[in-house]
DNA sequence: CGCGGCACTAAGCGGGCGCTCACCCGCAGG
DNA sequence: CCTGCGGGTGAGCGCCCGCTTAGTGCCGCG
């Protein structure tokens, strides 16, 4: 089986410790974490199963090697959508958009950021969920700007994002390459449901 | 530990195989199908490993048992709210609010049921799978008939349909009764967060 | 009161798990 | 040409898993 190319892990080295990452993805999306063997990941990366303790004190450090750069890639799509992206309406679909199309195009990845989190260790645990706030806080800027603006109308500002936030990382867990919808297609349609849900009007489509 | 009560297991007899099952629901919940060992079940039962298989042939045949049980109470949650709710503005309403509740209020069992589909055999995961099926057809239903009478704006009802489900399910993953919101102030925001996405103009809330 | 049946247990089997250890290449530096 | 060393392997340790089996206590019934 060939290990299907992210460029999330494309500056992981050496080339055996990018391997074992793209497998170990592979597998926890698959299975899930706890479903999966140290022996079908090395499998997948093409090596025997104790090559992995060269690159990796343990099975759960690959997962939250895995965690860590997922959800830095994932912030780090927010903030550039969000920057220089005209008024509020223009940021929410903007980063609507970008969020969703990440989630659906890194779907493998993703289900193992979003629902895999449970299998981290208490300390590792921490450190990711520093990371996951960031994310919330990106959209609750810009819904907390258009209501002042007065473009947005929406009474419970956390609420709406929290729900905003839901949609968007639900994705991940329904999106199939072989469904009708393409991740631009889904992004595009999300966008409009965001601004929708922040109470924009922009003459009834 | 005790082991919370849930009347959607409440007519399970015998007495034990009702506990067996509260206590896989708790222990899935808490660290997914894969991470629970069948000791961890029985123990939460008060009963020794063994007395397990008298009940369930295996492990994945509890878990299919919550399933299936789990998917039958959602829908007949949402079947209930549909039906007579006034116009398809208070249907779509009614029908959010009650998913949104139930995913709420009982999110352990709906977190098994969400989330550990992949766990199902081939076998009982078809069979699983209809009963999701009903779920976004009385959604659908819902906004078409309200896109047909003009109440509704939506250009992909399919899209838009799946959007509200996916809202709605992924409360079970965040849901925490500790959280700063009740099961039923969630389900009255995401019922007019649903409103906005399908179009409804109530006057400007 | 004896007996069949059934819910349940103590003990444990076979196997696969995460992870380790002793050893082995191929190659850069002297 | 020898040497050291970092990336790799084959074999396997100790553990705990899902599940089974042989036996036990108890309860209703003739």
């Amino acid at each position: 089986m060939t290990v299907e190319t992210d460029e999330s892990f494309g500056g992981v080295t050496p080339d055996a410790a990018r391997r074992l990452l793209l497998g170990a993805v592979q597998a926890f999306a698959e299975r899930g974490f706890h479903a999966t063997t140290t022996r079908d990941i090395a499998g997948r990366a093409g090596m025997s199963p104790a090559a992995l303790y060269i690159h990796y004190k343990t099975k759960e450090e690959l997962l939250f090697h895995i965690s860590r750069v997922g959800h830095e890639r994932s912030v780090a799509v927010l903030e550039e959508a969000v920057e220089g992206a005209g008024d509020s309406a223009g940021r929410l679909a903007a980063a609507v958009r970008a969020f969703v199309r990440w989630h659906a195009e890194h779907h493998t990845t993703a289900r193992v950021v979003q629902y895999e989190l449970a299998a981290l260790g208490e300390e590792h645990y921490a450190r990711i969920v520093v990371l996951r706030r960031r994310s919330e806080e990106i959209l609750r800027e810009v819904l907390q700007e258009g209501v002042a603006t007065g473009q947005f109308a929406v009474e419970d500002i956390r609420g709406t994002t929290l729900a905003v936030v839901s949609l968007c990382i639900d994705v991940a867990r329904w999106f199939s390459p072989e469904g009708r919808r393409t991740p631009d297609e889904i992004g595009e349609l999300y966008a409009g449901l965001a601004l929708r849900m922040a109470g924009y009007r922009d003459g009834g489509r």
